[in-house]
DNA sequence: GTCTATATACGGATAGAC
DNA sequence: GTCTATCCGTATATAGAC
């Protein structure tokens, strides 16, 4: 499967992205009409990822937000309770749509390589996808209340650990070289991280997610491979 | 050397580097006597480092920073024009640390491989030396002035051809495998960066600067050495 | 469902006393 | 050199008209 295969199969679009919002906060939301509610949100969305990832979220005023997203003041605040509310609201719904996805994608039966590569696909595929997403999630982190900070520390290192585990399913199964799996893990994430990061650096160069990808893992096998 | 020898040799502390930012600023500092100066900058600098990287330098307010610094609001502006004077002094004051380090500790005469883990070892010894200033100076970057985030963007760049041109030496001389040699550097880069930007993760398992240092070392030379 | 107008609080920054 | 008191703009959030 290749990038433009992932993103077919996933569907994961703006307008997909937002029903899933949606049905997840009816509740909350003040209008009821869902046609409404979806095209809504997606300006919503994306005039404040384009926002807050020029000028950090608490450098977006209410004010800027209404401007760029075409809704008044006051209809925002249909919409959710809070700039807080608001925060959390994207925060989880990226975190929901990763732990969905690898759900859907992880397949327990390959063995160690297979499953290796898949992660790192499933990881670089999707912040390609939701770029705007994982770059503001990384940088707003800091602003999220004490619990939702904590869901996302712990969501950030389980992904690291399913990592290390299956490196060190490797070593066991002697398909990779003996090394710190723990490290090991880490600095693939690092790398992992530098694509949505950096996302602009690599564009500038013309590098694709799937070149990006590649390299990844000749650079990751040229240590855990055996030779 | 280590990061003990290092950290002697090179004399990064608070206090050395207030004394440069005092001298940097004389001009725009109202108060003149050099010893206050300097014992205020303290307060200052690493009151506002602990509050910004907490919650954004947007999310602190002065009446945060003059609280934990000690100051009063109005004692504050003595030592600086304004909340972007203040950002725009620590950034700045970073990127020229950084520089002239390289410049001190660069030996142009040794080989590719040597060159290669000195600015490995620079980075990672400056990055833990300064860790809450490079971990603010990337946070908040985009807050910057456009003048001050094009010299960043420059001095990240610049940093990165830096890496790239040794690999590309080392290709030419025959020490290391012929790869994209820009890639290569921006992985190492990324790998750098993590060390600042997830560094309470490699405390909590105890990771010294110098074990990341081998390990990235190791890892590095897995793809680039000759086999 | 969406708007405008506004309540209320808090932000950065300064003036002037000590 | 440092403080307190204050100016004034802008922030979030809400009320109530349409």
């Amino acid at each position: 499967m290749n990038y433009a295969e992932f993103q077919k199969q996933m569907n994961i679009t703006k307008k997909s992205i937002c029903k899933e919002i949606y049905l997840q906060n009816r509740d909350s939301i003040r209008i009821k009409k869902e046609e409404t509610v979806i095209r809504n949100l997606e300006k919503i969305f994306s005039a404040a990822m384009k926002i807050a990832n020029r000028k950090g979220f608490q450098g977006m005023s209410m004010r800027d937000l209404s401007k760029k997203a075409g809704l008044s003041l006051g209809a925002l605040y249909a919409y959710f309770a809070s700039k807080d509310d608001l925060l959390n609201m994207m925060q989880h719904q990226r975190r929901a749509i990763v732990i969905r996805t690898l759900e859907e994608c992880f397949d327990t039966e390959s063995d160690a390589l297979e499953k290796l590569e898949t992660i790192i696909q499933i990881h670089l595929y999707l912040s390609e996808a939701m770029q705007p997403w994982f770059y503001f999630s990384f940088m707003e982190a800091k602003n999220l209340s004490k619990a939702q900070r904590g869901k996302a520390v712990a969501s950030s290192r389980s992904s690291e650990k399913l990592i290390a585990d299956i490196i060190k399913e490797g070593q066991e199964t002697g398909q990779f070289r003996v090394q710190d799996h723990a490290m090991s893990a880490s600095l693939i994430k690092a790398m992992l991280q530098d694509w949505y990061l950096n996302h602009r650096k690599y564009a500038r160069r013309k590098v694709s997610v799937d070149q990006y990808m590649d390299f990844i893992l000749e650079y990751v096998m040229a240590f855990l491979g055996k030779k």
